[in-house]
RNA sequence: CGCGGGGUGGAGCAGUUUGGUAGCUCGUCGGGCUCAUAACCCGAAGGUCAUAGGUUCAAAUCCUGUCCCCGCAACCA
């Protein structure tokens, strides 16, 4: 049976928007990847849908005074246009609170694991509001650092000395949510004994696609020793611990426990939804034909790379990840400052507001594959990318098809001259080579998951192809050869047909307007790069394709 | 000795796995061309590849030490 690909992306948290980051970090590569695919013709599913759990957005909610059904509902649909906005196309958009299905394979995860005895239930000591009636995470709780002494330190970590704290280590404890006192409470909770998996974690990490520094970063992790993580959370959001035993009473599961199972109710859905049945999705998650591909931001790597791989492997019947897709982190450059993304900071470059400015999506989608954080944090800075789109995709991209188009139109009439191998010079046999060349590396970086690269080799193949034209200098050869000069427009016609194959996974409108303009209508194959038009057949210039910022 | 990433011409980056003339984009200067979105092409200036030492015929690339920058250190999505 021929493989086939399940593609999924870090669900997005809905408790906030989505700005560059996000896209670059995960949602870009994968859809790009999936478009890749699908172009290869293999059978690949893209999927994702919103992560609704979680303290965060509880908080979110009584700051708002709303409850937290209404800050998913917001975020969700805000999350969904941005997407749409940029041609992010999931096969299956879903969300963890509004699923039945989600709850019902989520409850099936955690009682198996339970039943196989991956649990220990176990008593600790938190920190608990009392005039929120809430148990609270530490970094909503204020004190002063049992260590150095500092005052109006998070509970989590003292920024003065660096210590962690807890729950013994942090003084005079205060609620950053009502401002109210704090005290230590026992509280019931199910730990997932992750001692048990380090074997496994280890296994899979040797085999998986998994970038070389996230594999010393987990690797890193697994020496130091893995330890029992808390599965459960004492809020009233989420999914009820699904036990039948008092202790369980008003607590849910722990939102990192839920949200990666979401790839799996997700794909359930899809396929109910498509008339599939409730049982079709194990083709895709327990069928060893498929191949399960997890695109995180860098943020996410201990519970894709670790938790995850353990739950998973637990369960039994599910396929572990081939591989999972770590981007970094991206920051903002503010004149000459790097900084954090950050909405508090009011520098977080989002989504909709890109849109709002009607600003071509797929500039954003060029540029961002361009930068993409995938080694190391990149900055996006608002000034280089006028700069890089300019030069890139005006200057270099947009001009040559523009002037082989127009060319073509002036002393061709619009035909598509001759260009038969016969003719070839040494000038054209390079420009197939370099052709062929850039289908080459654009293939091995993508298939490494490097939009990056291939984006680069993609622009190196389009610089070349001005070279090409200028070198051949039809506008002096149509006095003597008209010949030549037709076979200098033609073949600059067949390069153009070649990038809008090459650009169709990065820029799919930009690339169908470019073979509309061959007469062409649907998306050609991958491999079908070289498949040129007819001579003699009439083109129509597509015009201005990608018009300039105005930056002067 | 907590873990990881980074330090390459004015700016932003690639190259380090598999040592062998230091590459790309932008900027600057000069030239060419006039088909094209004042775009394109060619050439030049500019780098002791953070630093000190080592291995080697040969090191940005391998090894060791040092300095600087940035994340993470797992109750937070």
């Amino acid at each position: 049976m021929a493989k086939k690909t399940l593609i999924t992306a870090g669900l997005p948290y809905s408790n906030g928007d989505l700005h560059v980051g996000h896209i670059a970090g995960c949602y870009l590569p994968a859809d790009i990847y999936n478009r890749y695919l699908k172009m290869q013709g293999k059978e690949s599913l893209y999927v994702c849908g919103s992560d609704d759990h979680g303290v965060a957005i509880v908080i979110s909610a009584k700051q708002k005074g709303i409850c937290p059904e209404e800050v998913v509902a917001y975020y969700h649909e805000r999350q969904q246009k941005a997407f749409a906005g940029l041609m992010i196309d999931f096969d299956h958009y879903g969300s963890t609170s509004k699923s039945p299905t989600h709850k019902e394979v989520s409850e099936d995860l955690f009682l198996k694991l339970h039943d196989k005895g991956y649990f220990s239930k176990e008593t600790t000591e938190q920190f608990y509001d009392i005039e929120s009636k809430a148990f609270l995470p530490d970094r909503y709780v204020k004190g002063t650092c049992g260590f150095c002494g500092a005052e109006n330190q998070n509970g989590d970590q003292c920024e003065q000395c660096g210590k962690i704290l807890d729950t013994d280590s942090l003084k005079d404890p205060q609620s950053t949510l009502s401002g109210g006192e704090v005290v230590k409470k026992p509280t019931v909770h199910w730990f997932l004994d992750l001692t048990k998996s380090e074997e496994v974690v280890a296994q899979w990490l040797d085999e998986a696609d998994v970038r070389d520094n996230t594999k010393a970063f987990v690797k890193g992790l697994l020496g130091a020793g893995l330890v029992k993580r808390s599965m459960t959370r004492d809020i009233s959001w989420g999914l009820p611990v699904p036990l039948d035993d008092p202790d369980a009473q008003g607590k849910v599961l722990y939102v990192w426990f839920d949200a990666p199972i979401g790839y799996i109710s997700n794909v359930k859905d899809l396929m109910i939804e498509n008339d599939k049945g409730p049982e079709a999705y194990k083709n895709w998650w327990n069928n060893k034909d498929t191949d399960v591909y997890h695109f995180i931001g860098e943020d996410n790597t201990v519970f894709h790379c670790i938790i995850w791989i353990a739950m998973l492997q637990a369960y039994g019947d599910y396929n572990l990840p081939k591989g999972v897709i770590v981007n970094n982190f991206m920051n903002v450059k503010v004149g000459e400052e790097v900084e954090k993304i950050s909405k508090s900071k009011g520098n977080a470059v989002a989504i909709l507001d890109y849109l709002e400015l009607e600003r071509d999506p797929e500039y954003l989608r060029y540029y961002l594959s361009m930068i993409a954080p995938e080694k190391a944090r990149t900055n996006f800075n608002e000034a280089e990318f006028f700069q890089a789109c300019n030069s890139d995709l005006a200057d270099t991209l947009g001009n040559f098809i523009n002037r082989a188009f127009a060319f073509g139109n002036k002393y061709f009439e619009g035909k598509m001259p001759s260009y038969e191998e016969i003719l070839w010079g040494d000038l054209e046999k390079t420009l197939v080579e370099k052709t062929e060349h850039c289908h080459n590396k654009m293939t091995e970086h993508l298939n490494n998951f490097s939009t990056r690269n291939a984006m680069r080799e993609f622009f190196e193949f389009a610089r070349y192809c001005n070279k090409y034209f200028n070198d051949k200098a039809p506008w002096v050869s149509r006095k003597t050869d008209m010949a030549d000069a037709g076979l200098a427009v033609a073949m600059s016609l067949n390069a153009a047909q070649s990038m809008a194959v090459f650009l169709a996974p990065f820029l799919p409108v930009k690339s169908k307007k470019i073979l509309s303009s061959f007469g062409t209508e649907e998306v050609l194959a991958w491999s079908d790069y070289k498949s040129y038009t007819k001579s003699g057949t009439q083109v129509t210039a597509p015009g201005v394709l990608f018009p300039k910022f105005d930056i002067s």
